[in-house]
DNA sequence: CCAGTATCCCTTTTT
DNA sequence: GGGATACTGG
């Protein structure tokens, strides 16, 4: 009866920390603030659960990102053994990918399935369109783009299409049939080339469980506990299938802060969390409400901004910290003085010992930080860049993943399209035609030696046809294989851009990732489901600076992250919250609840800046007040100051 | 049927 | 101010 642990759980975590750690029974709700240790809750039940005898693979730990898992996984392990190591953990699409391929005779998928990242998605969307689109002068049909997001919300909110356009985007709503019939098309394509798009990976294993109660079962009795982190982002699938995963024993822990969630745009619901107890009645509800991160300053700033959420689990953060600096919103006159005051306030503190990667520029959107960036360079101050744009979203990259996913799925069309392309001489029918001809030829990707192709275009072929006779997917490594690809692409890249020299760099990026993995298959899945998240400015400044780097980042990709110093720039009203969503009180809930996430990542230090007298083209109108979240706060809380005043040298 | 040019649209965030 | 789409000439 009596357990000796290795760990003094007691003693190492506080009250609240220690009994989510020992609820090992039954359903355990944590709402968990920002900084009030979290993460560290969750490692130390892990070790607690390896302790107590759970076999490590039967814990399931689902994070968002999968980063996230291995740091935890990481830490538990240096905790305790290397036993947690051995805990099954990732995101919930890359489970679903797992269970998946595992399970695709279950529902008549085929093995091989090619993940389509968001652009593929859009791509076949786009295709169909234009099929349905009778009379190509139609004016004001959604774009491939707008087409995808009214398809997913759908998917992810459990909604028809129609409801989804009646409630978002009520100008399309005559257009409603048409837009029905692209969705259905779109399913049925999908079907018949073995292609699941992110929403498909949810939709498709739970569906799995639903109509195979056998294999509900024995998934849900080989995972005796669920650990599901950052709940508040979950949507209704995502909350279905931990339901059904939790079958009967219910031992299933939540963790997360409603006042932090940011990704209703994807369908996220922060209600999930609160209707947590109803689903799974005796909940036990624990609070985490001791900041560990932050001085009091800037705790009492961020209880302001919550307190203005019009929804939300009451809590109020404190720390035992005493002391710190109050947080500073400042003026500029306009963006290139914003981005000199940051370049000066970095230098400054660098001087006095902090170093850059403990600083952070933060940003409602990826294009925010381009004028920062600038300026960051004439400085030599040397940064890395996380969320916006993505690696594998540049066209050079995705090029190169076009030729390696026809090697896998012969049947790609988009791929074979995508490559063809960019041969000479080849446009789109020509490429539709080598398609179909490698299809009949029915040899795989081979096919496109042996297939009755004109005369023609057949003669621009050579190099490709070399390509491929070169490759072999049996012998050859997985980097191997992409060199000849790279080998191959270097030409084209050269006459499609005039910044190729950046882009070659990236290709060899590319190829030192590629390095470790064994499997073709596997390393195409990874940059669709875990794309590296750092931009292309990345790889270019990967040898300069080393790890020291200043860190630039999208408030969405800085959820979790804590530094030193942050400044959060554009605090503009109109920009954030973005004047799109001032109408719509959900969307601005939402906006509210980021500039909460931003100010909760700052541990001594926090700036807001925006500029002044900025055009906003939407509306038309100049924008000059700072963010509505930060204005009208006492300046015995949130210091205010102009930049206009005084005189800055360049 | 390719490729270069005009035009229109929409401006977030991510698995 | 940029990217995608539609149009048109060759």
């Amino acid at each position: 009866m009596k357990h000796k642990f290795q760990i003094e759980y007691e003693k190492e975590l506080n009250p609240s920390q220690y009994e989510a750690v020992i609820h090992t029974k039954g359903p355990l709700l944590v709402i968990a603030g920002a900084g009030s240790g979290k993460t560290r809750t969750l490692t130390y039940r892990v070790a607690r659960l390896v302790e107590e005898g759970t076999a490590p693979s039967s814990i399931l730990l689902l994070t968002f990102t999968r980063k996230a898992s291995q740091e935890m996984l990481k830490r538990a392990t240096g905790l305790l053994d290397n036993r947690c190591e051995r805990v099954s953990g990732g995101t919930f699409h890359s489970f679903a990918n797992y269970i998946l391929r595992r399970y695709h005779h279950r529902i008549g998928l085929d093995t091989g399935f090619n993940i389509l990242d968001r652009d593929d998605s859009e791509a076949l969307i786009g295709i169909i369109r234009k099929e349905k689109l009778n009379s190509p002068k139609q004016v004001s049909f959604p774009r491939k783009q707008t087409l995808a997001n009214i398809f997913s919300k759908a998917v992810n909110k459990v909604l028809t299409v129609e409801d989804v356009v009646f409630d978002d985007y009520p100008h399309f709503s005559e257009e409603r049939g048409t837009i029905t019939a692209i969705h259905n098309a779109y399913e049925k394509r999908k079907r018949e080339h073995s292609y699941l798009d992110y929403d498909d990976l949810l939709v498709y294993l739970k569906t799995l469980m639903e109509e195979h109660p056998d294999l509900q079962d024995s998934l849900s009795s080989s995972f005796e506990h669920i650990m599901v982190d950052e709940y508040q982002d979950t949507n209704k699938i995502q909350a279905d299938i931990v339901s059904l995963l939790a079958g009967r024993i219910k031992n299933i822990m939540a963790v997360g802060d409603d006042s932090q969630s940011i990704y209703a745009f994807r369908g996220a619901n922060f209600k999930n969390i609160m209707k947590f107890p109803e689903l799974f009645p005796g909940t036990r509800i624990i609070a985490l409400e001791e900041n560990y991160r932050s001085d009091q300053p800037i705790l009492d700033l961020t209880n302001i901004i919550i307190e203005r959420a019009p929804e939300k689990y009451s809590k109020i953060l404190f720390t035992r910290r005493t002391g710190g600096t109050k947080p500073l919103l400042v003026r500029a006159s306009n963006e290139n003085r914003q981005s000199a005051f940051i370049v000066e306030k970095i230098q400054d503190l660098v001087r006095n010992d902090v170093s850059l990667n403990e600083i952070a520029v933060l940003f409602r959107a990826g294009y925010h930080s381009f004028d920062l960036e600038i300026e960051l360079t004439r400085n030599r101050i040397p940064f890395k860049k996380v969320g916006g744009f993505k690696f594998t979203e540049s066209s050079h990259i995705k090029d190169i993943l076009a030729h390696l996913k026809v090697l896998i799925n012969s049947k790609d069309r988009l791929s074979w399209q995508r490559l063809l392309l960019l041969v000479d001489k080849i446009g789109q029918q020509t490429a539709k035609n080598i398609f179909e001809a490698i299809l009949e030829e029915n040899s795989g990707y081979s096919g496109i030696m042996t297939a009755k192709i004109q005369k023609s275009a057949s003669a621009h072929l050579s190099r490709l046809k070399e390509l491929f006779s070169k490759i072999d997917p049996g012998i050859m490594s997985v980097q191997e294989i992409g060199e000849a690809v790279v080998d191959y692409y270097l030409p084209v890249l050269r006459e499609q851009f005039d910044d190729y020299p950046k882009r070659e760099k990236d290709l060899e990026h590319l190829l030192s990732i590629m390095e470790r993995y064994n499997s073709l298959t596997e390393f195409l899945t990874d940059m669709a489901l875990e794309p590296p998240n750092t931009s292309i400015d990345d790889s270019l400044s990967d040898n300069a600076g080393g790890d020291d780097r200043l860190v630039l980042s999208t408030i969405h990709s800085a959820k979790g992250l804590e530094w030193h110093t942050v400044f959060v720039i554009w605090a503009l009203d109109g920009r954030f919250p973005s004047s799109h969503s001032i109408n719509n009180p959900e969307e601005l809930a939402e906006e509210l609840r980021l500039m909460y996430v931003a100010a909760t990542r700052a541990r001594r230090n926090l700036y807001f800046t925006y500029p002044k007298d900025v055009y906003d083209r939407s509306t038309g109108m100049i924008l000059n007040r700072p963010s509505r979240f930060l204005d009208l706060i006492d300046t015995g809380i949130l210091g205010k100051y102009s930049l206009d005043s005084y005189c800055y040298r360049f």
